[in-house]
DNA sequence: AAAAAGCATTGACTTGAATCAATGCTTTTG
DNA sequence: CAAAAGCATTGATTCAAGTCAATGCTTTTT
């Protein structure tokens, strides 16, 4: 029920079972059908979901009520507004399920108690931060700096199980391309090799 | 000479003076002329540097030697780059001094050193790397789902200081516009109002 | 103090992505 | 299982940003 949550906790820092038995008793367990909500936007967001099954995705909507992805959570990855979880504000993103998924969920006050008390758990979500602001540092490197070609083979080489598992027209958003735009680089990269 | 180091320090996880004089023991201070260079892509980044006084930027430099600024560092920031520090893998990002600056360094070694023997330290490493992940995702946002016109105007209310300090051209970088594009834009947003 | 370098602006033109629209195919749903 | 919804592709056109080039101004450098 929590095995792949363990199992990154562990293979970031290693917990003893009476450690993990106490972890245990701060998270709850979800279950999430294709389509369904786990936020939406304007609610606050209680939860940072680890997501043990499934696949999801974070979004945000413009004016013209396009969707805009700013981010994939499939198994063994962390989803959240991490903004609205920590400040209480309202969530500007919206989350939902691509996919029937299973989620361990913490919330806040369970977050902030193991935080205090258990320097194991802040160690993990340091590090945990710290990858995913990596990530999106790449991301926003390759944004600025390199054409829609080259970004959308990155994103290939980089993450080839969303690619396989995720509508194109979502990687069109992820990348902020339309999905004609997408489906035409695609075609301009396959003819020229 | 590590003033605003600790009172940033300070303001998110109090220290007594007992502290603060252990970690000034694993600090080193830096003082930079405008133009010199902080990191030079391909070395392996050695520190993570905490601005006291000045401004920095850190650009990457594609294939046709054009520079996109990825970062802005002033007063009270930190700047590095953080994949090479903690990888030890060569730097793809360039850092350099626009101004003459004075900087607090923290090593490696010495980082690794206060993670795992002071709490406070990690604590303070976490609000700092939470922070920047939420600047940057906002970045990442507007990037995707906002109007240049949008863009611009955010950046000016969200940084003002640093609009009044760098040169428009860098500022233009930082969008990842062209400097012409974003003169025009500022032209366009004037007299529209 | 003069020369050089750096910077912002403007104009003319090109290029790349968005938009609008239509088609065929596949997956979901009632 | 039939209808509907979702999806990827392609074509024609529009529009926004990039490119190239020139100018005038300001700041640095010598």
């Amino acid at each position: 029920m929590h095995e792949l949550y363990f199992q990154k906790f562990n293979e970031k820092v290693r917990l003893t079972e009476t450690e993990q038995e106490r972890i245990k008793t701060y998270l709850t367990y979800k279950k999430l059908r294709r389509k369904q909500y786990l936020l939406q936007e304007g609610d606050v967001c209680k939860f940072i979901a680890f997501v043990e099954k499934g696949a999801l995705r974070a979004y945000s909507v413009d004016d013209s009520s396009a969707e805009h992805i700013i981010q994939f959570g499939l198994e063994g990855w962390t989803i959240s507004d991490l903004y609205s979880f920590l400040t209480g504000e309202p969530a500007t993103y919206n989350i939902d399920a691509l996919e029937d998924s299973e989620l361990v969920l913490i919330s806040k006050s369970a977050h902030e108690e193991l935080l205090l008390t258990m320097p194991k758990y802040e160690t993990f979500t340091r590090l945990n931060i710290t990858g995913a602001y990596l990530a999106m540092q790449r991301r926003l490197t390759s944004i600025i700096g390199s054409s829609v070609e080259e970004r959308y083979q990155d994103f290939i080489a980089l993450y080839p199980h969303i690619a396989q598992r995720v509508p194109q027209h979502m990687i069109a958003s992820y990348m902020g391309l339309t999905p004609e735009t997408l489906s035409r680089i695609r075609k301009r990269i396959s003819t020229n090799k």
